[in-house]
DNA sequence: GTTAGTTATAGGTGTTTATCTATGGGTTAC
DNA sequence: GTAACCCATAGATAAACACCTATAACTAAC
């Protein structure tokens, strides 16, 4: 038996004919002539090796071999079914994987995205990536995962990015720092303090750094740490004082104080970021199709900055990856 | 998905480009070029509409869509070598339906052989069709049966025949008759007695009528019985004398009398004939063989005659049987 | 930076295929 | 015996396929 040049249209037909004991009847149904089945079914016997219908009594007949064949065929063609609606789970997003890489502030507010989306699609593996700006970037360039989430999004080629959330930046200070009741402080008041700084590459210092920059303003003094939670609970502990992202806050956290800074309003805002050169995997498609739709019911709607309809001309893209 | 025009042989080459995880290893191993198989895959991507592979961080990578595939193709593989050995079973004859029409006289006879073929082969169906001979060579005409058992063969075209077993005829007689203890008798001094007989068409009513033909003698009583059973019982209790195969009478029946007629040994042989036009299913040509090999095993060898290797030139024929 | 290893693409070729139309032989039904 | 079916075969054609070679582009390793 060499099946190698059966094609599944070739079953069809036979399957059909096995059906209705007909070839005419098959070339009518199937929109062929008659001598076209009667050549398919040749050519089927010859591959099998076996008679596979005969005609007896004027009627055709088919053979034990053939009886099973068809048999086979109709597990086959479950089989191909069963994938089939594998597939349309895919295609509609209900199962895959949509691999996420962010950066490490990124994790106070993704989670209140993914919970819900979780919940919605449980087939859908969503393996999370956490690193700092620098780790993510490198993901990014290797193209490891499906979205990435940054805020100051990266202007490399490949990269396509829609804003979702507003990231404002906050100036925060131990309890009893002397500034902790001012009512209004100004940016200047604050570079004698020492600051509580993300390792360099991090966006919230990017950021701050050249603010300070632009107004040439220096820090006296600075500790690198690696967290904000870290950050967060130095301050608390009387440390130095710190700029971090409004997110990363609690709202009912006071153990620090977060101060009214009258002249710098430092904000970026949260990125949904993808590799235009990569194929997108359905999951992730749905994901941001959900993230679209959701944003303002699950996160801070004051915050919320929805412009990920940007995003939706992705297009499916086959293998052709290097292009 | 479009599966139409996709072989089983792409799926043998994207199998093996998941198994080896490159391309060209699988060029390699299947004596291809590595752009055939290149070609290959994105011909099944472009069938399935989904891409099945894809290229990450210089390595190929297998989608979820790709993966499923792979396992549906796994399956599927896996039926058709359930197939290939249904198959095998069936052309070792194992397996497979092998449909016998006999004349009356043969189900003393042929019994005898097929349940010892039965015994070995219990998955092969052994329809058996038991008629009078005029009823046999109809369904000998319509090709009903694989295999047909006549004594006196017919002479039609696409027939073929062979002897087995030869099929000496007797004459009975009630056991207070006559001529019961006479040591020799000749065929004329039966001529007086009623004779029963089988239906016209019976070959061992033709066989008789023949010789009483050639020789000018004609019965002066006789009466038409369906069965062989019928006479001998009829014979036992009086009602006449007859012929019949010597195959009917048991050997230790004493319930009549063999008469010795010195001038008339009529014989016939028991044939297996088949026609020359039809498929003729790998069950029967198992059971042929058998037959070849047996007969002398399991019929009484003193009327063997093995002549079954005249039909050993019986080869495969496909579907075009009309030829 | 050269070498050896990937994969993709372009272009070419002989073969196979999926079809068709036309035809012939056979059966069934009237 | 004619009409209406059935199926098989022959012959033709355009498309698809299965391959190839040559080449390019990229990466990893030396």
């Amino acid at each position: 038996m060499d099946l190698r040049h059966i094609s599944f249209r070739l079953l069809e037909v036979f399957m059909s004919v096995v059906k209705t004991g007909s070839i005419s009847e098959t070339a009518r149904r199937l929109h062929l002539t008659q001598p076209t089945v009667s050549l398919q079914i040749k050519r089927l016997q010859e591959a099998v090796g076996e008679p596979l219908l005969l005609i007896q009594q004027q009627k055709l007949h088919v053979t034990d071999a053939g009886l099973e064949l068809f048999k086979t065929c109709q597990q086959v063609f479950g089989h191909f079914e069963d994938y089939e609606d594998f597939l349309t789970e895919l295609n509609g997003g209900a199962r895959g994987r949509c691999k996420i890489a962010m950066v490490n502030t990124a994790q106070y507010i993704l989670p209140k995205l993914l919970g819900p989306y979780s919940n919605l699609h449980p087939h859908v593996e969503l393996p999370l990536e956490i690193g700092n700006r620098a780790e993510v970037l490198d993901r990014f360039e290797r193209g490891e995962d499906d979205i990435y989430v940054f805020s100051h999004p990266p202007s490399l080629e490949h990269a396509q990015a829609a804003r979702f959330l507003h990231n404002p930046l906050e100036f925060i200070v131990p309890l009893n720092h002397p500034l902790a009741n001012v009512k209004a402080v100004k940016l200047t008041d604050l570079m004698q303090y020492r600051f509580l700084l993300r390792e360099n590459g991090s966006a919230t210092r990017m950021l701050f750094e050249s603010e300070l920059q632009s107004r040439g303003l220096v820090l006296s003094d600075s500790v690198q740490m690696a967290s904000n939670e870290a950050i967060r609970v130095a301050v608390a502990s009387g440390m130095g004082i710190a700029v971090l992202s409004r997110h990363v806050l609690a709202k009912d956290d006071t153990s620090f104080k977060i101060l009214n800074v009258t002249d710098a309003h430092l904000a970026s805002h949260w990125y949904f970021v993808m590799r235009t050169d990569r194929h997108i995997s359905h999951a992730a498609r749905n994901f941001l199709k959900f993230a679209q739709q959701h944003v303002e019911q699950y996160l801070d709607t004051q915050w919320v900055r929805n412009e990920l309809h940007n995003l939706h001309n992705l297009d499916l893209k086959l293998i052709n990856i290097r292009c």
